[in-house]
DNA sequence: TGCAAAATTAATGTCAGACATTTAAAGTTT
DNA sequence: AAACTTTAAATGTCTGACATTAATTTTGCA
């Protein structure tokens, strides 16, 4: 396995590696208690400030959690589906905007991961779900609607689209793909006209939920994104032409 | 935007979030430098510790790096894709490992999001990728294999269908997909017969992607996931009933 | 003058020890 | 027995010092 073969000078750095080590490979189980900071400051022979940094780097991966008090000290942490989402939809979003991810590229891997859910969102899809997707698409069709607020109704959508499929693991992973693109997203300007037209394929997408029809939701999805990319083509191009209007 | 909400009542987490939020919304960018340690106590009126504690919080996520010396510091970081993905790794495998997720969950995620790139993949493809998956393939069929090298060539094939799709974002979402599932699969103790049985399958797969057959590569994959899934229930069954052998 | 060696400086990395705060558990009193 | 108090053990924070690193400046000599 990969083990962050990082050589890292740094004790602090040295001393988290080897504790993550010994969570990944199960030497140290969920709920585990770890040494106090005095004894494992005993045990690498280091200070105790060194230990506490190497501690606060594995509390920030959510590796293990802290407690004061007379029985506190550190904790394995069973980590949940939620603060893994959570960290994976600020370490994705931030990829995306340093790295200068084209649109297109984003785009496209969205949607080619939100298609592969379509067969199991339609088939086991609950009457919840097409209440989240209703909603998001009644927000979406108002017309006083902000730019932002589009958006989020939009990753809402997509985001009911995706929990359909009850795989965890399944919204776990699209979770940051679906999210990530939201900035990317806010930089369109809709338009009334592109708005409906969005509004539209979300309405056959819903519809074919509603009736199960799984290869109906993949062609919807598929439109909307081909829609979705022509939009964004056409206002980046006026954007390049005309660079900046007031700021 | 979601920006991390937990009320932490220490400061070095506050004081991280802070500085995380300023590079999240823009206000600090990549390569820029942070005011040194000394500045950033002084800043937040706490002590040269509490600020490094939360210097080392932001490290763990790749938000930062630091570097000694006269003109070094700590400067808002690049994340790379490789940086990202190896995070993502780690976090799905405990993700799964810590939450009992069943096989079968993890392997439904798996194969939809793997057939998500089979477009992709089939169009796109470079000889390099096919000699990737030929490589594997070869490693596969060496008949002195162990169970975890059968495991990692396994891996190694996937990924470079995977990568064969062209889309690094599609490739980064799918690493902790296809990676995380390895501790799983090498709880499986993999018969000659059910080797063939896989190789037989990664063949016609690689066959397709060679005649940039997507709706092929999409069948192998799924016919693949079936037959995993019922080798893994096989497996299971016989261990409950048999629970342990010797240790 | 030009260049190499040495000193300077500004930053992070580490240490030691102290005190503050929190929390559970043990002890005490009514 | 219940309520209160004390104790102890842990993390959280502060202070000040020294070690180490690396860029810059100064010095010294050919």
């Amino acid at each position: 396995m990969n083990t962050t073969p990082q050589t890292a000078s740094d004790l602090s750095s040295q001393i988290a590696a080897n504790i993550r080590d010994a969570i990944i490979k199960g030497v140290l189980i969920v709920d585990e208690r770890l040494p106090s900071e005095a004894e494992l400051s005993a045990q690498f022979n280091v200070s105790r400030a060194t230990v506490r940094e190497a501690l606060k780097r594995l509390a920030a991966q959510s590796l293990i959690r802290t407690q004061r008090g007379a029985t506190g000290g550190a904790f394995v942490n069973r980590i949940s589906f939620e603060a893994a989402q959570a960290q994976q939809i600020t370490t994705s979003t931030l990829l995306l905007s340093m790295n200068d991810v084209s649109f297109e590229t984003a785009c496209e891997a969205r949607f080619a991961l939100e298609r592969a859910c379509a067969p199991l969102s339609a088939a086991r899809r609950q009457d919840s779900h097409l209440k989240a997707m209703q909603d998001a698409l009644d927000t979406q069709s108002a017309p006083a609607l902000s730019d932002a607020g589009f958006c989020a109704a939009d990753v809402a959508f997509h985001r009911a689209l995706v929990d359909a499929a009850g795989n965890p693991v399944l919204s776990y992973q699209l979770a940051g793909a679906v999210e990530a693109m939201q900035p990317l997203m806010n930089m369109i300007t809709f338009t009334a006209w592109s708005r409906d037209a969005i509004v539209a394929r979300h309405r056959e997408i819903a519809t074919a939920m509603t009736t199960r029809n799984a290869a109906a939701v993949a062609a919807g999805l598929t439109l909307l994104e081909q829609e979705t990319q022509t939009l964004a083509r056409t206002v980046f191009a006026r954007r390049t032409k005309q660079p900046n209007a007031a700021p």
